[in-house]
RNA sequence: GGCGUCGUGGCCAAGUGGUAAGGCAAGGGUCUGCAAAACCCUCAUCACGGGUUCGAAUCCCGUCGACGCCUCCA
C-alpha cells in the first residue's frame, strides 16, 4: 500500500484515488520570464519520479503542469528588453519545454496557461462573487474575501490573527481585510489587458491554476504539487478559490518538495544566485542531476554543490557498473548460483516497491538497487556468462527507469568502435609476447582518448569512458 | 515577532522505541606483469542538557544552531 506523506494534515496516509486506477495530479509549473534553473529541475525531476512510480504501480496518472504566462515580472521583464510580453513568455515556455526533454522528464499530458484559460478564470471570478467570497474594490481590483473561508489557512497552518500581527504588508486601503489576495488586476495603461465585467485587466496569480485546474482535472483532483516555498500563500489561496466556488474538498494529498540549497540558501531568481538547466546541463549530464535529487527525501532541502555533485556522478558509475557484459571467454557458473542471482533480483524489486511505497523514499530503493549491483558484479566475477546476467540485468534496467534514469554509456563515435576492437586484439598479441612498455602505451592513449581498457585473465574488455 | 521543517561518520543521506541502510571519500586486502574495474575487510552512538522507559538517534521538556514561509519565488 503506498503512503504518502500529506501537508494537509502532516501525516503519511494511505494513498486513495478518487476514481480507481486513475491520479489526477496537478503541479504548479513556472512563471516563464527566465531561464529555469536547477531548483526548478529539482521540483520537476521529483514529480517526474513519483508520476513514473505511480505509473510503474498500475496507475494511469493524468499529469498536468502549468505556465504562468502573465504577470508583473513578465511584463517588467519585457519593459526591459523592450520585447512582447506574449513573445517573451512563449520564448520561456520553449526554452523550459526543452530543459525537461533534456533531463528526461515526461511531458505533462497538459501544460495549461494562464492567458489560455481567460474564459475559465473569468467565470471563476464571477461565481466567487455571487457567492459573497469575492468583492470589486474601488480601485477596480477584485479580492477574495478571507474572513469568508472558515477555513482559510488549513495548509500552511496558519490563522488569520497570527498572520496580522507579523506581517509586513503595505495595506493596501481597497482591500476589506489586509490578507485578501487579488483574483483580479486592474490594468496599467499599456499593459496586457482583458475585457472583464469590472474593467479591463488580468487575473491574479492564484486564480490561473484554480481555474485550470477545473478546466483539466475537474473540481476534485488526487495530489497537488510544488515546492514547498508555494504552500503559503499560493497553495492556501488555491484551496481557498477552489473550494469556495465548487463547494467540495479541492486536493486530497499535497505533495511539496524541499528546496535545492546553494551555499547554504534556496536558490531564488530573487536572490541571483542561479545556475540555469541549460548551464548545468553544458557540464554534467541529466541523470547526474536525477541522481543528486534520488540521493535524498524529496521533503528535505538538496545540498547542491561541486561536491555533492561529484559523489553523484560516481553513484551512477556504479549503477553503470552493473550493466557491463560478462568477462570474455567465461564458461558460466552452475545453475544454483544463477538462480541465487535472480531471486535477488525478485528481492530487491520488493525492496525497492516498499521503499517507494512509504513516501517515495528513494535512498532507501536506490540501496535496495545497490544490493543487486553487488550480486551482479559477484556473479560477473565469478565467470557467469551474459545469459546468466541477464534477468537480473533486466531488473535493473526497469527499477532504475522508474527513476528515470537512462544510465546511458558514455560514448565516442560509433564508427571508432571496430578500430578499438582492432587496437585491442592487436595489444592482445603484444600482451602475448609480454611486451609491456608498448602495451601500457596503447593503453594510455587509449584513455586520453576517453576509452578505457580492463585486462582480466582471459582477455580485455574495453568501455568509453 | 508568528508559523513550520530540521540538526545522524570527512561529505551526501536512510532509519522515528529494541543496540546505526546506501553512495562518495579514506585505509588495508584479493585479483593483475602493472594498472583499472570488481570483490572482501576497516571506518559514526546519532547538536547539547535534562526527563519518560526494561530499553531512545527514534517520545517529552529546555538550550544552541540551520533553513523555509509570513512579500514575487519550484
Amino acid at each position: 500500500m503506498l503512503r504518502i506523506y500529506n501537508t494537509l494534515t502532516r501525516r503519511k496516509e494511505d494513498f486513495q484515488t478518487l476514481e480507481p486506477n486513475l491520479v489526477r495530479m496537478y503541479v504548479c509549473g513556472v512563471t516563464v520570464y527566465n531561464d529555469a534553473h536547477v531548483g526548478h529541475a529539482m521540483s520537476a525531476l521529483v514529480f517526474d519520479v513519483i508520476r513514473r512510480y505511480l505509473e510503474y504501480r498500475g496507475y494511469k496518472v493524468r499529469h498536468v503542469m502549468n505556465f504562468t504566462d502573465v504577470d508583473d515580472k513578465i511584463i517588467n521583464r519585457a519593459n526591459q528588453l523592450k520585447e512582447d510580453p506574449f513573445k517573451l513568455a512563449q520564448r520561456y515556455i520553449d526554452d523550459y519545454a526543452q530543459n525537461l526533454k533534456d533531463l528526461n522528464i515526461l511531458p505533462a499530458a497538459v501544460n495549461p496557461r494562464a492567458t489560455q484559460t481567460m474564459n475559465e478564470i473569468l467565470s471563476m471570478v464571477k461565481g466567487l462573487i455571487e457567492k459573497g467570497y469575492a468583492y470589486a474594490a474601488t480601485n477596480g481590483d477584485v479580492y477574495f474575501r478571507v474572513t469568508k473561508n472558515k477555513d482559510y489557512g488549513k495548509l500552511s497552518g496558519r490563522k488569520l490573527d497570527d498572520m496580522q500581527a507579523g506581517a509586513r504588508i503595505e495595506i493596501e486601503e481597497a482591500k476589506e481585510h489586509p490578507m485578501d489576495f487579488a483574483l483580479w488586476k486592474a490594468a496599467k495603461p499599456g499593459e496586457p489587458a482583458w475585457d472583464s465585467p469590472w474593467g479591463k485587466g488580468r487575473p491574479g496569480w492564484h486564480i490561473e491554476c484554480s481555474a485550470m485546474n477545473l478546466k483539466e482535472l475537474g473540481e476534485q483532483i488526487d495530489i497537488h504539487g510544488g515546492g514547498n516555498d508555494l504552500i503559503f500563500p499560493h497553495h492556501e489561496n488555491e484551496i481557498a478559490q477552489s473550494e469556495s466556488f465548487t463547494g467540495k474538498p479541492f486536493a486530497r494529498y499535497w505533495i511539496h518538495n524541499g528546496l535545492l540549497q546553494l551555499g547554504g540558501e534556496k536558490m531564488s531568481k530573487s536572490l541571483g544566485n542561479i545556475v540555469s538547466i541549460k548551464d548545468f546541463l553544458s557540464q554534467r549530464n541529466a541523470d547526474v542531476m536525477r541522481m543528486l535529487v534520488l540521493n535524498g527525501s524529496y521533503r528535505a532541502p538538496l545540498i547542491f554543490n561541486e561536491e555533492t555533485l561529484d559523489a553523484a556522478e560516481k553513484n551512477l558509475d556504479r549503477l553503470r557498473s552493473g550493466l557491463r557484459l560478462a568477462l570474455p571467454n567465461v564458461k558460466g557458473v552452475p545453475a544454483g548460483s544463477a538462480s541465487e542471482l535472480t531471486s535477488q533480483a525478485q528481492t530487491t524489486q520488493q525492496n525497492f516497491i516498499n521503499a517507494m511505497d512509504d513516501d517515495f523514499n528513494t535512498p532507501l530503493a536506490l540501496a535496495a538497487i545497490h544490493e543487486l549491483i553487488k550480486a551482479i558484479n559477484t556473479a560477473r566475477d565469478n565467470g557467469a556468462s551474459d545469459d546468466q546476467l541477464r534477468p537480473a540485468q533486466a531488473t535493473l534496467r526497469e527499477l532504475t527507469g522508474v527513476f528515470g534514469l537512462q544510465l546511458q554509456d558514455k560514448k565516442g563515435s560509433g564508427d571508432a568502435d571496430k578500430f578499438i576492437d582492432l587496437l585491442v586484439e592487436v595489444r592482445g598479441e603484444v600482451r602475448k609476447q609480454k611486451l609491456w612498455p608498448l602495451s601500457d602505451l596503447i593503453r594510455d592513449k587509449l584513455k586520453s582518448l576517453g576509452v578505457t581498457l580492463e585486462d582480466s585473465k582471459d582477455g580485455t574488455t574495453w568501455r568509453w569512458g
